[in-house]
RNA sequence: GCCGACGUAGCUCAGCUGGUAGAGCGGUUGAUUUGUAAUCAACUGGUCACCCGUUCAAUUCGGGUCGUCGGCUCCA
């Protein structure tokens, strides 16, 4: 049987004789590459290279170079991870192992507790078994034998899987003494694998839901070659030095304290005057696109909390009642009733809508202790919220415009990886669904028009509405949510908020909740490992260290320094008994993006010798030059990657 | 909240099997007057997270609490 094999855009012809195998023709055709090749792909599906061809179709050959096989080869490493600890640790019962962006993972139920130590046995019984050389073997079976042959085993996971399984026959993965339910394909043979390593281990709630036992879970990845196992592990490593809490406290940006308590964050100087940066821009761009501030307090009585449902969806995230007096007060986790209550002072008419009211809000919400991260995840941030008031015949525009200003501030602040996702209605909500149906489509006609790329997160809105939300991605590749835009129709309800109409009647708004950034603690934090730390000048803590030489040129560097000052640029003068180099060296760490050193040669000119952040030495300058290169430079806030 | 690991000067870390702790950087002082990533020296830093227990003796062993880290669950 003639059959075209395709492999990297080159087709060759293939004598199939009885029962060959598709292996067997890789063998043949391309000896050099035969470790590389993982599976194929006939009309579209993947299989086995071990499948023996039954239609003249196309043979696509997968390679570990692609996307596919890259995935096959991690998924087999699992199945050889989950043989290695069946081998070590024979009370283990298996849960569930597939691949994942980075590599893979298994999930395990045994009664040993593994230690990171444990992590090197593991990795050398999967070293033995790759030498073994055992085969993947496939085998179809009734659902029924399957939960049969998985019971006698006592593997209660595997057979929980199965009977929610509708399917009539599953297959079963067999490489030495070790069997997994498995949809495959898998590399033909454990000696395919090479070039692997366990990374962590967690733990994890079996299928994921808190209320199940907790397993223990094994992190690890392979690769295709040496090179790129070792660049992925180096390529973790740099990308822990991003990490904003690493950076936040060498560049003394900001503190989380012990003493103070978990999850609350303190602004030291340097962090503060970016947030400053940071907030100034922001209200700039408001006033530009039609928002008004409000300013609201930080606590209030709780019974405004059981009106906009917050103490009875959202209490668990609450903060403890404060008495006071008679009353109970609450922090609040949230800007919005109170934004309504001002709506609600006085009668809004058609014609004042819609209202667009911003306020940097200060929220405090009770996270789970194991949550918190940095400035990633705490207990007290303050929110660049914003609440709109408007008709419905408003609310396209108005959610466009918000997701306008969003992608203006990302780009701004140069933000290259997030992703963009529609949550819909989730499992504990107020309202018709009729509403929520209606706010959706709102949003979804809003990405569609904006032409944005995004997922639907099925079930993952908020009580009282669904949303957009924009997730910024940190330095090792884990999602935040930042900028948000909410539909509600909710709370004006429960609020009774009012407008009067063109008719002279009474009609109910709609609100938006939405923030551009998130909150300023997150968006801090994803900002600080975006940059690295060095941030483009309009940000930078310390636009310019002035060096002088020696002691002789301190006057002239004051001067130069309060110059600098005065034009409003962020100027520090080193004045140190310290060697030049080590003023610099100070300086770079610093990761300041100006230097200018002083001697005796710019003293005499009314000049300065520039240096420039990761470019080195720049030349003498005149000040005054030197002054208007950098008003330049901070006013189009031009970011360097 | 759950599973696991960790918690020693301001920072980064050393301290084997129990005998009240060290280095480098930092800070202070003095000397050096220097041309693009660390000048030299002296001095100064610690209830070894906290609380109980075992012991003649605990930073070291055991238990608990708090916090941090990696995940899970949950979220801006």
């Amino acid at each position: 049987m003639d059959i075209t094999i395709v492999f990297d855009d080159a087709s060759s012809q293939y004598s199939f004789t009885d029962g060959e195998s598709i292996l067997t023709a890789v063998q043949k055709l391309f000896p050099q590459q035969k470790r590389s090749i993982v599976a194929a792909r006939i009309g579209g599906l993947l299989v086995d290279l071990t499948t023996i061809p039954s239609t003249t179709d196309d043979i696509q050959l997968v390679s570990t170079s692609s996307g596919d096989g890259l995935e096959i080869l991690r998924h087999s490493t699992s199945h050889i991870m989950a043989e290695a600890i069946k081998e070590l640790y024979p009370d283990a019962k298996l849960a569930i192992g597939p691949s994942i962006d980075s590599g893979f993972y298994y999930d395990i139920d045994m009664s040993k507790t593994l230690s990171p130590d444990d992590l090197g046995v593991i990795e050398q019984k999967m070293r033995e078994i790759t030498e073994r050389s055992e085969h993947f073997a496939r085998q179809d079976k009734p659902i029924a034998e399957a939960i049969e042959f998985f019971k006698e085993r006592g593997d209660q996971y595997k057979v929980e899987i199965l009977s929610e399984i509708p399917a009539t026959t599953v297959s079963l993965y067999t490489q030495g003494s070790f069997t997994d339910l498995c949809r495959g394909p898998h590399i033909p043979s454990t000696s395919y694998l090479k070039h692997f390593k366990l990374l962590s281990i967690a733990g994890a709630y079996w299928r994921g839901d808190e209320k199940n036992k907790m397993l223990q879970r094994i992190y690890g990845t392979a690769f295709p070659s040496k090179e790129e196992l070792v660049g992925f592990v180096t390529a973790r490593e740099e990308a822990a030095k991003r990490d904003h809490r690493k950076l936040g406290q060498q560049l003394d940006l900001f503190s989380i304290q012990e003493q103070a308590g978990p999850g609350l964050v303190f602004w030291h100087p340097k962090g503060a005057i970016v947030r400053k940066e940071i907030e100034d821009f922001w209200r700039a761009e408001h006033i530009k696109r039609g928002y008004e501030f409000v300013y609201s307090p930080h606590i209030a009585n709780l019974e405004l909390w059981k009106t906009s449902g917050h103490w009875g969806f959202y209490q668990q995230n609450m903060y403890s009642p404060i008495q006071v007096d008679e009353d109970q007060y609450m922090l609040k986790p949230m800007n919005c009733p109170f934004h309504i209550l001002i709506y609600k002072s006085q009668v809004r008419s058609y014609r004042d809508l819609p209202l667009r009211w911003a306020e940097l809000g200060t929220v405090y919400r009770y996270e789970k202790s194991g949550v918190l991260h940095g400035l990633l995840r705490v207990r007290g941030f303050t929110q660049d919220d914003a609440h709109l008031f408007v008709r419905p015949d408003q609310l396209n525009d108005e959610v466009k415009g918000v997701l306008d200003f969003t992608r203006h501030m990302i780009e701004t602040f140069g933000f290259k990886k997030y992703n963009i996702y529609l949550s819909t209605r989730p499992e504990h909500s107020v309202g018709t669904d009729e509403g929520w149906q209606m706010a959706t489509e709102a949003l979804r006609v809003a990405l569609e028009e904006m032409h944005l790329d995004y997922k639907v997160d099925a079930g993952e809105g908020v009580f009282y509405g669904p949303k957009i939300d924009v997730k910024l991605v940190d330095a090792i590749g884990r999602e935040w949510q930042g900028p948000t835009v909410q539909v509600d129709f909710n709370l004006p309800e429960r609020f009774d908020v009012t407008y009067v109409g063109e008719d002279g009647k009474e009609h109910r708004p709609i609100m938006l909740h939405r923030v551009v950034l998130g909150s300023m603690e997150r968006f801090f934090g994803t900002l600080i490992e975006q940059y690295a730390g060095a941030f483009p000048l309009w940000l930078a803590p310390v636009q310019v260290e002035v060096v002088p030489i020696t002691d002789v040129q301190e006057e002239y560097a004051r001067a130069i320094t309060a110059r600098l000052v005065e034009r409003g640029i962020r100027a520090k003068v080193d004045i140190r008994r310290e060697k030049m180099q080590a003023k610099i060296r100070d300086a770079e760490m610093q990761k300041v993006p100006y230097i200018a050193v002083i001697g005796a040669k710019e003293a005499a000119v009314d000049s300065v010798a520039v240096r420039m952040r990761h470019e080195g030495d720049l030349g003498v300058m005149a000040v005054d030059q030197f002054i208007e290169r950098l008003l330049e430079e901070i006013k189009s806030k031009v970011i360097f990657a």
